[in-house]
RNA sequence: GUCUCCAUCGUCUAGUGGUUAGGACAACGGGUUCUCAUCCCGUAAACAGGGGUUCGACUCCCCUUGGAGAUGCCA
């Protein structure tokens, strides 16, 4: 059978980090297997799922390459009546009941089948007892078993398990009187409602049983039954809960893998026993390890960066941050880090996915967003900047040509797009000065004076390049009592402001003789006495 | 409280009984250089702790500690 994976996120108008590692792994299981990689939104919260927040997830999905098959995608709303009829269907079999703790009305509540002989890896342990608590009574019905366990300060600890945890269950007393012994009573109770009400216990006897799976990444899994309650599937307000409508929807879509995060370890095991009950063969199941941010906590809303649409916005290369997510919690076993599509389709396999959680750092995503910028064509990088650069009131209308020089000299520093704001100098008649710099570099007397001698100095220089700038500059140095050099970073921050750059002489050629010119004459960048 | 899962440099990771425990980012030092970045060279930096099993454990088992998740009407 062809694998059939899907995603399945909540839209919410920002899709998180995590998420969108998950669809990326799903992805790239898919396509490495040659499966169908199918997006499933579930819309089921009608206050948060607008139509704009799906928009958004389309577009982030784009924007990532994370194409999938079988357009338009599902959405959830639209499956209500399957996973209704599900219910209902589990009500007729048995395998589930209606309950009306808690809530309003009556909610459908899920059964743990108790013949467990159907449900693929439960394996029986054997004998094992609880103590219970004596001052809570001991109940035994259909909806489970209910006891009080004891707390390490003899205290009664809330408790319970369902029915199908506790097979061949035996209820004693401090004095060794069995009170109850279920053998004979199952039938009685599931079918023809029977409960039993025993106060004065202090031991549950009972023959553990535990469901097992393998999950693709974290390997063996196992959970006993008796830790294990029953499920409300449908709200007593009629709608469907995420449970059951997942467990539907992965049925109708033929889903074969469930890739999805570890928070959802334990939800596996009832879900595999609703697939069962539903007549489906569970599919195989990976778990995804979080991503937790700098302090190695889940990201919360404080966080703020976490969402896919700030890394856009601040100028990251989608190709880079598919990179950087394939590496957070998986490698290709050797020391490749910057790969390519083809080269991580080729390489991707769920067993060599961390099992722990990994902590996003900004800085190495900056670094390989780097390098993949420094890739990029002349042309694409010229066309990206200028797209960027027009989010400032100063980067409107630019002139092509000095856009192009100001990209060819700066495309190697720039690591991420956001960053272009600093270019500023290049395009406006002034810069922003930065007062410190100047201080520094500009409280020598002999400094000040060999930069107020420039003007006349470069007036004549024709052409005016970066070589020429440099024999005039260096002269103008030496003349002035100064090593040639030294007036370098001088000149950079009476021309420019800042104290960073790209070499300061081709910087000048860009700038124009007329600007450098008029900037030293303005002394903007004479320090305040 | 109970249950489940997890644990290698600051961070992401390689490692599947015998390695000088490797790489990358970050840090630091040096080279190139007018600064910054790139580039090149180098330094520092880890097997959470304790028990076993074994001739030999980062690697297998147990315990402790720490972290995360779950714990009937969130997804």
């Amino acid at each position: 059978m062809s694998v059939r994976v899907r995603f399945a996120p909540s839209p919410t108008g920002h899709v998180h980090i995590g998420n969108i590692r998950a669809a990326i792994f799903n992805w790239l299981f898919a396509r490495h297997e040659g499966g169908a990689f199918l997006l499933r939104v579930e819309d089921t919260d009608l206050e948060r799922s607008t139509p704009e927040a799906i928009a958004t997830l389309l577009e982030v999905m784009e924007w990532l390459g994370l194409d999938f098959d079988e357009k338009p995608p599902m959405y959830q709303t639209s499956q209500r009546h399957r996973h209704l009829e599900a219910a209902e269907q589990l009500l007729t079999q048995g395998d589930a009941y209606r309950d009306s703790k808690g809530g309003e009305g009556e909610a459908v509540v899920f059964r743990i089948p108790f013949d467990t002989e159907r449900i693929p890896g439960v394996v029986t342990v054997g004998p094992i007892d609880v103590p219970v608590h004596p001052d809570v009574p001991v109940t035994v019905s259909s909806k489970g078993v209910g006891y009080a366990g004891v707390s390490a300060k003899g205290t009664p600890a809330p408790g319970g398990a369902c029915l199908a945890g506790c097979k061949d269950l035996q209820v004693f007393a401090a004095d060794g009187t069995c009170l109850f012994s279920l053998a004979g009573k199952e039938e009685a109770i599931l079918r023809g409602g029977e409960s039993f009400t025993l106060p004065g216990a202090t031991r549950l006897h009972f023959t553990r049983r535990t469901i097992t799976y393998r999950d693709l990444v974290k390997g063996e899994m196992n959970k006993p039954l008796d830790s294990m309650r029953d499920v409300v599937i449908v709200r007593s307000d009629g709608s469907p809960v995420f449970h059951l409508a997942n467990v539907v929807d992965d049925i109708t879509q033929g889903i074969t893998h469930i890739i999805r995060g570890d928070d959802h370890v334990e939800n596996t095991f009832r879900h595999i026993m609703l697939f069962v009950c539903l007549g489906a063969t569970p599919p195989a199941y990976g778990h995804l390890p979080m991503i937790v941010n700098a302090a190695g906590k889940p990201y919360s809303k404080r966080d703020g960066d976490a969402f896919v649409g700030d890394f856009r916005a601040r100028g990251f290369l989608p190709d880079a941050l598919f990179n950087y997510l394939t590496l957070l919690g998986w490698s290709p076993g050797d020391d490749r880090e910057k790969m390519t599509r083809a080269e991580l389709v080729e390489a991707f396999s769920l067993n060599r996915v961390q099992h722990a959680s990994a902590q996003m750092d900004i800085q190495k995503l900056t670094n390989l967003n780097g390098q993949y910028i420094a890739e990029l064509p002349e042309e694409d990088f010229f066309v990206r900047c200028r797209e960027r650069l027009s989010e400032f009131e100063w980067g409107r209308e630019l002139d092509e040509g000095l856009l192009r020089a100001v990209c060819q000299l700066m495309h190697s520093r720039l690591k991420v797009f956001a960053d272009v704001e600093q270019w500023r100098y290049f395009f406006v008649d002034f810069p922003e000065y930065d007062a410190k710099v100047c201080a520094k570099q500009c409280r020598d007397d002999a400094v000040v004076a060999a930069l107020r001698s420039l003007p006349t100095k470069l007036a004549s220089v024709e052409p005016f390049t970066a070589a020429a700038l440099e024999e005039v500059i260096a002269a103008a140095a030496t003349a002035a009592g100064l090593a040639p050099g030294k007036l370098n970073q001088p000149l950079r921050a009476a021309v420019t402001g800042s104290g960073i750059g790209a070499g300061i002489f081709e910087t000048l050629e860009v700038i124009g003789k007329e600007r450098t010119l008029a900037r030293l004459q303005a002394e903007k960048w004479l320090p305040q006495k």
